[in-house]
DNA sequence: TTATTTTGTGTAAAAAATACACATTTATTT
DNA sequence: AAATAAATGTGTATTTTTTACACAAAATAA
């Protein structure tokens, strides 16, 4: 909050002066009047069976019943937004390190039925494979978003608002890695790509662009068990890209 | 808020019940507890004199006396948080219709000295020869962006962030144009760019990029008042923009 | 052994980005 | 009126990037 606070904007500003207000008072203002109750929810991106999902709880209120929503919480007292993310997602799919990255606040008027409610939304990548025994039966799914059509409350407006970033963020940031097992083939993160991304890509040149970045680390291995001609493995490698990463492509729009 | 509200994960759960939950027993949980004093902050950028600069207001928390702050204020308790951030810019500029953007919010718990304050960021774009004579003797200032040190509070990292934000912004999309009077000639265009993203552009290829966008629209006038050769005037065309703009440029990082 | 499927690879063409210089226009100075 | 100063306006050659496209090799399954 800036020290605008102080400026009362409405007509009946008159006992406040400009200068001079206390740290006490603002501290009265702060915690007596104006507050809010504040959400954090996690749009939950995972990729399986070459298709792109999001992790979804079912709804118990009344009113949404039968609907799915998106995980989130009341943020607590005493807890940064960020800490309050991983917090649910250490509980839902009982994992730390995933990738999290804020994304937007939602905080209309009428968007939850509750009150007011504000939510600060966050998106997490994780890798499905390494999380099917934590969802155990908690009326966890996860649903493919070709598929989403109502969630409960204004989810699907955040979703939607999620997706779009998803795509964008996908193309200049490398984020889809944490979708993927760390080793991986060139088949599964065009497979990915594709999915995210909704359109399909030539595979040749895909390799090239990959390669060209210079960021693929071959671990010489090849994929196991698969019906046919397996494929080189490959990691990410972070430090690299770390080092390495462009700061702008170039005015375009 | 999602539906994991209800799960109540401290281990002092015992009373709720996973499903059935009442709207009721939520709007309890909503209105007494876990609510913050949330406010918006706007970084509001100009452009003068060839150099980008940001609005800043003097800051009269005696704490954090002689330093400049960003503008902002509480959010009202039935204001939605693009209303509060029109408002405080209505309030400071006079004027409506400003280019506005969410951009992230900042909820650390030590943030403010008046207690658990979160605050949703706002980047907008104004022309500040439009806006001279509404500043008044606000104790406000257009603060060259070189110059900015310390701001009151966790602003200066706020400032940070929306002018990152803002680097990568005006490469993709057309907002630096509103940082322009509507009639600019491309050498103002140029220098604009120059300013935000701190480097020197060449005018040939410059000049080359925005007619083949194709955008602009040749408004037959030209400069004023300029002591040499005057420069074509031109406008951007939004609407056409908003038709042909573009989804994606392609994977690169 | 044959058939099937997928991997792995290169080149030519088109498009985009970059580097670069000079004549023209206007206002200012003498 | 002429000369000067300052910025505009323009094109081409080179390099880089993107795109389109086809076939041989490897592994599995029948």
């Amino acid at each position: 909050m800036g020290s605008e606070a102080f400026i009362m904007p409405t007509k009946k500003s008159g006992t406040a002066t400009k200068n001079g207000k206390t740290l006490k008072g603002l501290q009265t203002e702060v915690q007596s009047i104006n507050r809010v109750a504040l959400s954090v929810d996690c749009v939950i991106f995972g990729f399986d069976e070459n298709k792109l999902k999001v992790l979804l709880i079912r709804s118990d209120l009344k009113k949404y019943q039968s609907k799915w929503s998106l995980l989130g919480d009341l943020v607590k007292p005493e807890e940064d937004l960020d800490a309050s993310a991983y917090r649910i997602l250490k509980q839902r799919t009982g994992l730390n390190d995933l990738y999290l990255e804020q994304v937007h606040t939602f905080g209309e008027v009428g968007r939850h039925p509750a009150g007011r409610v504000v939510t600060v939304v966050y998106c997490s990548l994780i890798n499905i494979q390494n999380h099917r025994l934590k969802i155990l039966d908690n009326e966890l799914h996860w649903h493919e978003i070709e598929s989403l059509t109502d969630l409960a409350f204004d989810h699907k407006r955040i979703f939607d608002t999620c997706y779009a970033w998803l795509q964008k963020r996908v193309q200049e940031h490398p984020l889809g890695f944490s979708l993927l097992p760390s080793k991986f083939s060139l088949r599964e993160l065009q497979n990915l790509y594709e999915a995210i991304l909704n359109i399909k890509l030539d595979r040749r040149n895909f390799r090239k662009k990959f390669f060209t970045m210079d960021f693929l680390v071959d671990i010489n291995e090849v994929e196991q068990d698969v019906p046919h001609r397996p494929g080189k493995l490959y990691k990410f490698d972070y430090e690299k890209y770390e080092k390495k990463k462009k700061k702008w492509s170039g005015i375009d729009f």
